[in-house]
DNA sequence: AGTTTTGTTGCGCAAAAAGCAACAAAAATC
DNA sequence: GATTTTTGTTGCTTTTTGCGCAACAAAACT
C-alpha cells in the first residue's frame, strides 16, 4: 500500500524544485519531506529523485509514482462527488416490497411528484405475499415493506401503521351495494374470491370464520388481487379488500365497498414497517417519509410520527 | 486525502462478514477496525456499513469507496509493474552491432545524456559489414542491430526504418560540388572508393551499374568507412555514402554530398533490427526507444510508429 | 575565503494507531 | 424462557509513527 502522503510530499518536492520550498510552501519542517520521501523510495528500492545540490529533479520512476497519484487523486475527487450526490438525495435506489393490495396508491400522481423531485432516485419495486414481505425486510433483501395485518415479528419495526377496515368488494350494482355495513355473515349467500393463506388479509378472514362459526363458499383461490378484481368485475360475485385498494374502481363507478363491522376486521392493520436497527441510506429515509405522508393508506392518522 | 488503510479494512469487514472475522483474518484487535470504519464515515459523513448485530452490510456509498479502492488497487499495481522494470533498467548491458556509416550518429551527445541517464546500463558496442550484422542479430549474438539496405530475412523484425538517399560524397572544393544532385554516370569520369560486396551499400551500387550499363572505375576497395573517408579527404576521388555518414564532415566544411539521382540509389533503407520474438531486456528495450527516437537517421521519419 | 543554500541525521516529544479488557445488545441455543 | 454466544463499541494503556528542532556536510554563489 502506497503512502499517499509522502508522494503528496514528493510532487511538492518536484513541483516547487526544492524540498525546502515545499517544506515552507507545507509549513513543515525539511526533514520530513526528506524522511517521507527516502521512506517511499526504500520500501519500493529505486530512486524517485536526483538530489542535486541545486534541489531535486524528479527521475523516471518520481514521475511514474506522481502519474499514479494524480489519477488516484482524479478518481477520489469523482468518488466525494458520488458520496456528495448520496448525500443530498440526488442519487439512490430504494428497494421496496408491498402487497399488492397497495400497488395503486402507491404508484400514485403524488409518488410521482416525488420522482419529480428527486431524479436521481430511483426505486426497485416488488410485489409479494405478506409472509414473503416480512421475511425479505427480516432477511435485508429490501429497505421498505408495506403490508397488510403481518405477523409479529420482533426484528422488524413499524414506521407508520394505521387501522382499516375491511370491506366487502362488489360490482355497483350489486344487490348489497346499497348497504352502509355488512356483517361477514350477510356475505356467506354469494360465491367469493379468496386470497392463499400466505396473505394477511386472507388470515384475518380465517380467523373470523372460525371465530364466528361462518364459512365462505370461495368460488376462486388466487394470489393475485388483480384476479379478484376481474373476478368481481365479470360479476362472478364478492371478495374482501380495504377501501384503498379498489379506490379507483369505486371513483370510476364499477365497484362499491361496504365496511365489515366484525370488530376484528375492522381493526386490521396496514403497515409500513423495516428491519429492526436498519440504517436507511438518506434517498431511502426521504422517500420513507414521503409515502407515510402521503399514500392514501396512510395520511388519515399516524401511529408513530 | 483518503485513509487507504482504513478504506482496505473496510473492504476486509464487508468481505468477510463481520469486523471480528476480518480482524481475526488480518491478525489485529476488531476495536481498530471500528475505529477506523467509524473516523472514515466521520470525515466523509456519511454511513459506509450498516452495524448488523450479525455482521455488516456495506452501504451504497460504501460501495463507492470500495469501487474507488479496487480501481485504485489497479493502478497502482501497473504503476508498480513500471517502477519494476525501470528497477531493472539499473543495471544492464545492451550489446549493438552496427554500419561503420552509423557511427558518428551513434555516438552523440544524445547517447551521452542516457548514459547520463542510466549510469548503470552499458554498452557493447560492435561494428560489422551489413551481412555480418544480420548475422549476429539472427544467431543472437547482439540484441539490436543498425544497417543500411539489409537483406530480406524473415527471422528479423525491423523496428524503424527510413529511406536515405545515397550521396555521391567528395571534397568540398571538387567540380561537381556545386551541384544539386547527381546520376551516377556523372561520376563515372572520376576516381571512386568502394566497399566490400558484403556491405549493402556496395550491393545496392553494383545493382545499379549493371542496370544502367555503368562502370565504376574502383579506385579503393576496403571494408573502412574511415578509409573511404580518408581517400576522399586527400582528393584522391569520391566515394558513395548516405548524408548522415558524413554530417560530421560537412559540418566543418570539407566535405559535400550530392543525392543521386537513380531511383534505386534515392529509396535505400537504413533499419534498426532485432530478431524476431526477441524479448528485449528492459535496459534494452528503453536504449532502442531511445536510439529511434533521438539517432538523425531515424528522427525524421519513422515507418512504424 | 566567506556566505548562502541544499538535503540529511540524531534526539526528544507529541499524536496517532493498536492492543487489552470490559460492556451492551441482539441472536442462537438449550 | 433463560442462558450462552456472538457482535460491535468504548475506556484505558502501550507501542509505533511522524514531526519539529537543531546541527551538520557539501556544493554553489558572492
Amino acid at each position: 500500500m502506497l503512502d499517499l502522503k509522502a508522494i503528496f510530499y514528493l510532487g511538492e518536492a518536484v513541483r516547487h524544485g526544492t524540498i525546502r520550498a515545499a517544506a515552507d510552501s507545507l509549513d513543515i519542517e525539511p526533514s520530513s519531506i526528506s524522511r517521507s520521501i527516502s521512506r517511499l523510495e526504500k520500501s519500493l528500492d529505486i530512486a524517485l529523485v536526483e538530489r542535486n545540490r541545486r534541489g531535486v529533479r524528479v527521475t523516471e520512476a518520481g514521475e511514474a509514482i506522481l502519474r499514479y497519484y494524480r489519477a488516484a487523486g482524479q478518481q477520489e475527487e469523482a468518488i466525494l462527488g458520488e458520496i456528495e450526490e448520496l448525500r443530498g438525495l440526488r442519487r439512490g435506489v430504494v428497494s421496496v416490497v408491498i402487497g399488492e393490495g397497495f400497488l395503486a396508491d402507491f404508484l400514485s400522481e403524488r409518488t410521482a411528484e416525488f420522482f419529480a423531485d428527486f431524479p436521481g432516485i430511483s426505486i426497485d419495486l416488488e410485489l409479494a405475499g405478506t409472509n414473503d414481505i416480512v421475511r425479505k425486510i427480516v432477511d435485508d433483501e429490501a429497505d421498505i415493506g408495506i403490508v397488510f395485518n403481518p405477523p409479529k415479528e420482533p426484528r422488524v419495526s413499524v414506521v407508520a401503521e394505521v387501522k382499516e377496515p375491511l370491506c366487502a368488494v362488489m360490482p355497483a350494482g350489486h344487490a348489497l351495494a346499497g348497504r352502509r355495513r355488512l356483517s361477514l355473515a350477510d356475505t356467506t349467500a354469494y360465491p367469493v374470491a379468496l386470497l392463499r393463506p400466505s396473505f394477511g388479509i386472507r388470515q384475518i378472514l380465517s380467523e373470523a370464520e372460525t371465530k364466528h362459526g361462518i364459512h365462505l363458499s370461495a368460488g376462486l383461490v388466487t394470489d393475485s388481487i388483480a384476479a379478484l378484481k376481474n373476478f368481481v368485475r365479470a360479476g362472478f360475485g364478492l371478495t374482501y379488500l380495504p377501501k384503498f385498494s379498489v379506490v379507483r374502481e369505486i371513483g370510476e363507478g364499477v365497484f362499491k365497498a361496504v365496511p365489515l363491522t366484525e370488530s376484528e376486521l375492522r381493526e386490521v392493520t396496514a403497515e409500513i414497517i423495516v428491519r429492526n436497527g436498519r440504517l436507511l441510506s438518506p434517498s431511502a429515509q426521504r422517500f420513507l417519509s414521503h409515502i407515510t405522508q402521503t399514500m392514501v393508506a396512510f395520511s388519515a392518522r399516524r401511529a408513530r410520527p
